[in-house]
DNA sequence: TTGTAAGCGTTATCAA
DNA sequence: TTGATAACGCTTACAA
């Protein structure tokens, strides 16, 4: 066995021909003699001949690698999406460096300008919550690099997304509490510079002022994406001479840690107070009771993301693409933590 | 703004000197005229400019990027485990190609061979629960490939690896249940093939034994390590003549799966049915009520996977970096699920 | 102290 | 149809 790894030039050496004549037959080329490519394809077999991607990527400058930055991995969601991303990505022969973010904007920064060291060849990017490397990405966005955002994405940057409609949604999810009897429903709101915060608290809003539900500040109780957030949540809420009835929180474990300190306080579930959360995670079907949540789309969320990195991998300069932004579905998926009266529809 | 990364040919251009004198001043040598090697700096740092990495690759023959090849990445504990070994590698420069296996051998075999053509520097491997590439394995390691396992070991492969005493808390953990007057303890067994699996099964009998409780076949079920096959194990106990009292599970989703199914069946959970898990996950503190289980120091186990990884980088041919087995502390934790007299110790 | 040249593995251009 | 050569960006003997 070979312990070294076979190169071109043993190749050539050992079929007494030159390093280009058997690059010409291993790529699939018109003009090499059928007895010459037969000659070298039996023996790249034999030696077990793979190309150097190192060389390949000097050469052609490109390292078909791409670099997904994601806020954190500590909850289903994100995962999901990056098996999307692989499966179409490595399809097409790259592969994924992923760095997480921990919610911290400077090591997101740090974890691009990383990527970028590395050549890769494009971005997949969710922002942390207190992102403020708009400014860095804009840059990148200016030199033609391919990026595409998804999920938590900032309006201040003009590059292709991928994300759900998180203001329909997030109404229809308040509108499912009003339908169910509840009347003074409280908003755990994320951080305010994402879109998906500030569109979450907008569907919230505006769901209440169709049903002529009064808008109270003292309602809307700023949160991070953290379960520890709801757990302090919660707390407030406790503390409230005017309580609430009902809780729709910016997401699901925001949701799971207030609810979860809620009951520990004594407040029944759905009864003394319903909880929907969002961006279904397992947690929600195991928690108890199972929480109200609208389910998004993950692994197609990858894979559009991906599909949408590719475009622009394979045609940097088209407009069209530049400026796409995907809206998937999504889906309220209705369970006990938040059914007062049974299912309405 | 130069779009065009720089190199260093540029930078010699510009300066009217040679690129090795440019490489030198750059690099810390001695032999550089500090004048020089200022003006070298200055340009460089006004002109931005970055090394290739690709170049030094392929002149180094290495690629500072490491391959980390795990089952699956829907449970926290290989995220976390990541973590640990990002935080570590990072450091000293390498990056890290994630792939997981969806459990799948063939996938698995896929994954390694994908990094390999990619010509990474090393592996850090989970296995499969399925795995039969402890051959391919082998012959990476006759290749002097650096590569340690963690936490799914195969003991026919001779790597260094990192683990818990799977053995020692599987006792400890039916140990417990037997303190709690648990008379009748099924275990819902991991895959055979897995080091794991055997060594949580062989502490649950010699548990039984050491209180000369009987071992009996039916009251071991197979099964997988993923929360559809506790179900369908919670299935198989709710069908038993003779009723089980306690279940230890080989993880936490065979052990929260079951729990859930044998709720929704009217089992109450400790009273009716003790359960305790293993590889304590966020859902264990979020189930109801909250499962004891055996927690792993995961960053650390990461960590310390990655520490054995650079030993080798740096060593490759020391046979006591190769045979080393580190073997981390774990910690019983006991929560409501298994709690039927109250708090032992 | 600096420059020249070779080399890492590959492909593309051009000439033979 | 094939081969010599240059090039991708960088480092490092070796020569100057």
């Amino acid at each position: 066995m070979t312990k070294h790894r076979v190169t071109i030039k043993e190749l050539a050496k050992e079929l007494k021909i030159s390093t280009s004549t058997v690059s010409r037959a291993l790529g699939d080329k018109w003009d090499v003699n059928p007895e010459t490519r037969k000659a070298v394809l039996e023996l790249a077999e034999k030696w077990n001949y793979r190309p150097n991607p190192i060389s390949l990527s000097l050469k052609q400058q490109q390292t078909m690698t791409i670099g997904v930055v994601i806020p954190e991995f500590m909850n289903t969601f994100f995962p999901e999406v990056i098996i999307g991303i692989q499966s179409t990505l490595e399809a097409e022969g790259y592969s994924i460096l992923i760095s997480q973010s921990n919610e911290s904007s400077e090591k997101e920064l740090k974890n691009i300008k990383t990527l970028e060291a590395r050549l890769v060849d494009g971005f997949i990017i969710s922002l942390t919550g207190v992102s403020v490397n708009t400014e860095y990405l804009q840059k990148l966005l200016d030199r033609n690099t391919p990026l595409v955002l998804f999920n938590r994405v900032s309006d201040s940057l003009d590059s292709p997304r991928v994300v759900i409609n998180d203001y329909k949604w997030a109404f229809e999810a308040v509108e499912h509490l009003i339908d169910q009897g509840f009347k003074k429903i409280v908003h755990l709101a994320g951080p305010d510079n994402l879109q998906l915060s500030r569109q979450r608290k907008k569907g919230y809003i505006d769901a209440l002022q169709k049903h002529n539900f009064p808008i109270e500040d003292k309602f809307i109780i700023p949160c991070g994406l953290v379960m520890e957030k709801g757990v302090l949540a919660a707390h407030r809420i406790l503390e409230m001479e005017d309580k609430p009835d009902a809780i729709f929180a910016v997401n699901d474990p925001v949701a799971i840690g207030a609810m979860k300190t809620l009951q520990k306080n004594g407040v029944s579930i759905p009864r003394d107070m319903g909880v929907v959360g969002f961006s279904e995670s397992q947690m929600a079907m195991i928690v108890e009771p199972n929480l109200t949540s609208v389910e998004q789309p993950t692994f197609e969320m990858g894979k559009i993301a991906a599909e949408l990195l590719l475009e622009q991998l394979k045609n940097k300069k088209d407009e069209a693409v530049l400026n796409k932004c995907i809206t998937l579905n999504a889906r309220l998926n209705i369970r006990e933590s938040s059914l007062r009266n049974g299912v309405t529809k």
